[in-house]
DNA sequence: CGTCTGTCTTGACGTTCGTCGAATCAGAGA
DNA sequence: TCTCTGATTCGACGAACGTCAAGACAGACG
């Protein structure tokens, strides 16, 4: 076995989950808070919301670790770690290809946790 | 002043923040990220994650701490604490009225954290 | 006033996080 | 093969987090 394959998501989000009526609809159970609190810790840090986005919006759909690590004021190893976060959580696949690794978003999670958030536009008045 | 009157959410997210583009559909600028990260770091915790839900889905808009509290086996304190969490980041509102506070979520920032998450239903295919 | 109940603050504890430098792995090319 | 470059892992550090017990505050009711 490879030493270095952890390049798979930790979780699967796309399979269980029921995808997740709003938040302000009805009470979260605790399992599915377990499940998707993960996700919305690792889009807690600024640099790792910054790396989404640039993985989510990247042309192609996909972002090379050589155009994301530049983008910051921090070492390699650290852009590494936070990316590996993000894979932890199940919100980015990463591919190898040659040399570079390409990182992609994966759509299905991030319309869970949007879904979660969603409220009605005239909600309170 | 009231040694006790840390109710206030501390930061103000209704106002400067335009209304996020999709996270996939434009680079978050680094100062956007800076507020909105927090509050996903709020909601990246389970008890949190409910606590927020309970909030948001309860009837009248409001809920007691009085209800909260005993439906987590967590000591007062502890949720007292994950509800300043909670209003630090701006999601929720916090008002006493007699014995009781009331918490209430706050719609603005839910529907911003909605938007920067949402994507197109048939994004990549 | 005194007391009781509900909530928050304080102080402490062990754990996890964000960061770095150094070492390692993976692939490309001479 | 050896070397070079890109990316990850390892080990360490200080800072922040989640939790609790003990104490303090706010309001209600005698």
């Amino acid at each position: 076995m490879s030493k270095q394959a952890g390049l798979l998501p930790a979780i699967d989000l796309t399979a269980d989950t029921p995808c997740c009526p709003p938040l302000a609809q009805s009470r979260v159970p605790a399992q599915t808070a377990a499940v998707l609190a993960p996700a919305f810790k690792a889009l807690g840090d600024p640099v790792r919301l910054q790396l989404m986005s640039m993985i989510a919006s990247a042309k192609g759909g996909e972002a090379c670790v050589c155009d994301l690590t530049p983008a910051f004021d921090l070492t390699g190893p650290t852009i590494s770690h936070h990316l590996k976060t993000l894979r932890e959580a199940g919100l980015v696949d990463a591919e190898r290809r040659g040399t570079w690794v390409y990182y992609r978003a994966r759509p299905a999670i991030l319309r869970q946790l949007a879904g979660l958030l969603s409220v009605e536009p005239a909600a309170v008045a």
